[in-house]
DNA sequence: CAAAGATAATGACATATATCAATATATCGG
DNA sequence: CCGATATATTGATATATGTCATTATCTTTG
């Protein structure tokens, strides 16, 4: 699908291939329409930065995007990588109305905005859409705590080992898949340094796991992988 | 209030102590009050645990509980510490209506049990529960964002720090304070060794940053404390 | 009160991981 | 196509942190 048709279709192409408006009547979905602005990010552009105010929620409909925490020693933590179609809002729609994450696209990107006064008034009169909502923060939150294990309780290989794992299942959904992450976002992604995730990546190698050339990636032992993903 | 007046005053008693039943109305309370099961536990029961079935929403009237995600190695991460009135439901209503952390008594608690039937009911039906809801849930992920970094940024007097300041702010609300915790909880809630929490402790005592005394504990130098949380 | 068990504290040591410096490789603009 | 710049790789070294063993202290209970 190209920019044209979808700038033609609107939202209603997007709930073809979403399942975040699929509790949207028509109605509802041209309310959003009408408010929709389309951007588009070139990869390597900041989407929004943590600490600045969160106005609205944002789809993202084409490429790719991280959303990082910005931490100390401008030392980043990669919390998610989000592909179309999946909205992206932080916590802070509820709260203070801040961001208190950063988004940039790795990729190319489209994201539509629509203001949070529009997305809040579906939520409350919608409560299909609200427990959809509330389901997929749930979602995004049991992913959290499997997180927190991973970086807290992991040595490096294993936790290297759920950013391949990750990076195949939920976000390329390919086999041999090539990324436009670098490695020091790989790095951001599993907590250590980018000196230390290179190293870990090459000993995978040369004990044959994986296959790796610059940017592109092949799992020949999943098995392992996982084994070593569950030893820590 | 002792146990006698908090039976007979049931959730109203709750109402007056706690934010998270205002916006209800005394209908939506008393279909509550109708349903609750309350339930005494002793310091140390666990409440609920990691892989159960997840059925009813909790609300914590008495004591002091513990949530912990139970990782590799028989090694735990203390997510937080609740307090009354306070309810303590994980992502797991929304999703796969599985406990995905587990929770235990560390004081003498008292808990209120309300099946997630008629939670979900007063979701949908009453917006301002569910947006009051949703800001509740908000406020725990941008606290986990705070977590994260602690524990993947900072070295372990930053951590402790961390854990110092949260008890004396979040938990326990005076300064000279008397904590359950152990040693090994403290450990829990900064992701290190017990004995690295024993030592980190011994050093911020020799440095005169604070006093302790068993389980009492006394921050003496509160700035020094925010600025070793800061540093990492 | 004493014995037993749990929890806390300390020291010696092993090791996982970061840092620093040097080199190699890829990428991009003219 | 080439120099410039960013990214990736590797090795040597420093350091933060965990592990293990030992002793001390507190808590419980008969």
């Amino acid at each position: 699908m190209n920019q044209y048709t979808q700038y033609i279709k609107g939202c209603n192409a997007c709930k073809d291939k979403a399942d975040i408006f699929s509790c949207l009547c028509q109605t509802e979905l041209d309310q959003i329409d009408e408010k929709r602005i389309e951007v588009h990010f070139k990869a390597g552009e900041l989407i929004f930065k943590q600490g600045t105010p969160n106005m609205h929620f944002l789809c993202l409909t084409q490429g790719k995007v991280k959303t990082y925490i910005e931490g100390y020693n401008d030392k980043n933590l990669i919390l998610s990588i989000v592909k179309p179609v999946e909205y992206i809002l932080g916590p802070g729609i509820y709260a203070d109305q801040m961001h208190h994450f950063s988004a940039m696209a790795i990729e190319d990107s489209v994201a539509c905005l629509v203001d949070l006064v529009t997305f809040k008034s579906l939520i409350r009169n919608n409560p299909d859409f609200a427990e959809d909502f509330l389901k997929k923060v749930s979602l995004q939150s049991i992913y959290n705590y499997e997180l927190f294990i991973s970086l807290t309780q992991k040595q490096m290989p294993g936790r290297i080992a759920d950013v391949l794992l990750y990076l195949k299942d939920k976000v390329y959904d390919t086999n041999p898949f090539r990324t436009s992450l670098s490695r020091q976002d790989l790095a951001d992604m599993s907590g250590m340094s980018k000196e230390s995730a290179i190293r870990i990546l090459r000993e995978f190698k040369d004990e044959g796991i994986i296959q790796v050339n610059g940017n592109d990636f092949e799992i020949l032992n999943v098995d392992h992988l996982n084994k070593i993903s569950q030893t820590g």
